[in-house]
DNA sequence: TACATTAATGACTTGTCAGTCATTAATGTG
DNA sequence: CACATTAATGACTGACAAGTCATTAATGTA
């Protein structure tokens, strides 16, 4: 990763082995958020130096400042980099879809763990779960722009399910947040928790869920 | 919080306003601990300053040295003093447990939010979900100590529901996180999220929780 | 090539906090 | 009371990291 300078000498003689300062006032921006988010996720917030996010994205920690105003303004653009954009598209699919609502609840958690949860972006929500309470303005922010958003989506499933039978009738908004609590722990158990060896196959893990959400514990009472 | 020298002079002479040194070696360990347990829960872990842990156990930082080498060590002593003996508790109880396996399931869960989940030692497993990437010990230590011995207490409630067939024949590992996942959310969102105003109301959610896994988000398809 | 512009740098300032240790004083005993 | 024991203190150290800014040098233009 880091350049060397190598104990045999080579042709080129380089003087300290340091690369050439390179202007590149439109690529900066990108490249320091997509190593923010690596170490972020790798990290925590609040364990993530920005001395180290400058030299992943190849620059000094003063260039980092004169594109960001500060680590919560790296994190912000980090989310609307990486999260809003899938947001979007989800919102734009759910507006179209036609078949029944268990599927596209099915749909919904998957299309999450595929995009966010299985990727690098599940850092993210770990990230505002584990570390919210000490950066406030970040949990707002998050709050705002993601969580409210998300939610609706689910709401949208739940309330068009009752409204057609297939679901039972329900406390949507609580029932929006427990539908919704396994993944995220899914993710928390896979960021945080797998120091200790403790680990869930992600797979059976969402069918198990699925598979209660809609069934439950109890065997359906056909012959009663 | 300090003791300022009073600007006017008061009647008893107060050399500086300095409570004289008491010397209480019995008690202080467990003055600490629960200080500490308000701490930890308050701001976290890697953010609780040993200076406020011992300010609230009324000491100074090098006493609370003299009883816990490191914090670490105060963060096991707070876990071993609070959480260990309420598992035994509920090991002790589900032995002699001879009613319904839907009823034992609901017990433990709602025995769970009653005693850890809306009290103060909420914040621990709080804790360790936030910032076990972080402190692998830490996390390695709860793991061993609370939740594999807690993991046990579920799979016996699982195994006995599905011996009995009141419950379906599910994956047992896989659904005792599942299962758990929306508490510890819970908690997570009290004790974290709560600072963006959104907040659910615990009893709903408990009892929205317990509805879903047993009976599922479909209505019993009574007349198929 | 000479020069102006400004992207990029990294040493520095400032503040924080875990952990140490020489000093102080509370308490029991003879 | 005199004094030994040891609980308690708090100033100090060392390490670390966010944010600043005077300096450096890449690049385009005349």
């Amino acid at each position: 990763m880091k350049t060397f300078p190598p104990s045999f000498s080579v042709s080129a003689p380089q003087p300290v082995t340091r690369t050439p300062r390179r202007r590149r006032k439109e690529a900066r921006p990108s490249e320091l958020t997509a190593a923010a988010l690596d170490l972020f996720v790798e990290k925590g917030f609040a364990a993530t130096r920005l001395d180290d996010v400058a030299a992943r994205a190849g620059v000094s920690k003063g260039t980092l400042y004169l594109y960001f105003d500060s680590k919560v303004a790296l994190f912000k653009a980090v989310v609307e980099e990486g999260i809003i954009p899938l947001l979007a598209a989800a919102e734009q699919q759910m507006a179209g879809y036609e078949g029944s609502s268990v599927e596209l609840l099915r749909r919904l958690l998957l299309g999450w763990w595929e995009q966010i949860g299985a990727t690098r972006l599940a850092g993210v929500p770990k990230l505002i779960i584990a570390e919210s309470r000490n950066f406030p303005e970040v949990a707002q922010y998050y709050h705002d722009t993601v969580i409210v958003r998300g939610s609706a989506l689910l709401r949208r499933v739940l309330e068009r399910g009752i409204a057609s039978g297939e679901f039972r009738p329900l406390d949507v908004e609580t029932t929006i947040d427990v539908i919704f609590a396994p993944l995220l722990m899914l993710i928390v158990w896979r960021h945080s928790l797998c120091v200790c060896g403790h680990d869930n196959d992600p797979e059976t893990y969402l069918q198990t869920h699925l598979d209660l959400l809609v069934n439950g514990l109890c065997p359906q009472k056909e012959a009663s």
